[in-house]
DNA sequence: ACAATATATAACAAAATATCACAAAAAGAG
DNA sequence: CTCTTTTTGTGATATTTTGTTATATATTGT
């Protein structure tokens, strides 16, 4: 079966985002080519930065500017910032990364096996519980997805912070029905 | 099971984070490779300040926890925050890094042969001009040093932060006067 | 302080992997 | 179909990584 080279490049993408690593002589197994011919594509796709060479195999690139984790957002792709972090735990002990409380809230519709919810606090940069925590949506600071959600440990930081740059200040369940009914209501499904 | 060499060094940190430290006898076992790779590894862990060997194994290196840079405060010795990195490029090439706009105002005074000098929006997390940046000073968001300096790359951005975490909105050069005439009111030497 | 033991480093050889150059094959263009 | 361009595979050669042995250095107990 024969395949062109973009596609096999996308396939090894493909696999690489869901295996992290993977080897040469793998690759060479499953698409029946030749070593050199890996070696080229794996060239070429860490010339476009997607890949990180590495010998005997590739990683996917990581490669964070300062000021960013070595994650990529499950939602938008977007490489993760730190200062809005957002971290589910699942029971499976599954960890589900998302640039932003916009995204993650948004991804916690669709996992319902969640343990912990992590947010970090957008004005002291700690870790929150992210059911304890207070979102303020549709202010004017759009550090990440928009719309803009930030999060804060205490309401009346969110209170606070309101004042300044507008938005409305929710708990976390109202902030996530609010979103997931915005998501909805644009897309005009029901 | 083949394990890339890099892949195995990450492995390393990994398991470094949750046991804080480990044994190069252990880590022999669970790679399956030979005491002198493992040594070349945590070689080049240290080498990049991940780790710090130590006889027998290594340790986590306490630099560079995630949201800190590599640099230490040259006022308060803090490691410095990556959230309020401040800087100051000197005409002779050097740099200086202060943990937060407090203390690089205050670095400043030291410093006549400054070039440039950046802070870090507390916003949007951007690289700003601090010459052409705005301060608040004395709100009630502490994140580093006392009396609280946050650095905004527009007057309006402070202004509307002041709104709901009180404080003065200053602009470089007022910043720089009020923060040293204080310290040196406080400290009683006229 | 000394020997006994453990750990670290250095040097070398073997194995694994990467790169290069060129020829064969495939794909397109006219 | 013929010519050109691109892609692929092969074998030779370089480079990197690894393990082993020997040697040096540090730690421990007496």
């Amino acid at each position: 079966m024969p395949q062109l080279p973009n596609v096999r490049q996308e396939q090894i993408l493909a696999w690489l985002r869901h295996e992290q690593q993977i080897t040469i002589e793998v690759l060479v197994e499953r698409l029946a080519v030749s070593a050199m011919t890996i070696h080229r594509d794996l060239d070429s796709l860490a010339q476009a930065g997607h890949i990180e060479k590495v010998r005997g195999g590739a990683v996917l690139s990581n490669r964070g500017m300062p000021g960013e984790t070595a994650h990529q957002c499950v939602l938008c792709a977007m490489r993760v910032p730190l200062r809005t972090t957002f971290i589910i735990n699942t029971t499976a002990g599954q960890q589900i990364h998302a640039c932003c409380p916009h995204c993650g809230l948004m991804l916690l519709e669709q996992h319902t096996d969640t343990d912990t919810v992590l947010a970090r606090d957008f004005l002291y940069g700690r870790m929150v519980n992210a059911g304890d925590a207070f979102f303020l949506v549709d202010s004017e600071v759009a550090v990440c997805c928009t719309p803009s959600v930030l999060c804060f440990g205490t309401e009346q930081d969110a209170q606070r912070f309101r004042q300044g740059f507008g938005g409305v200040v929710l708990d976390y369940h109202a902030a996530r029905t609010h979103l997931s009914q915005r998501h909805r209501s644009v897309l005009g499904n029901n």
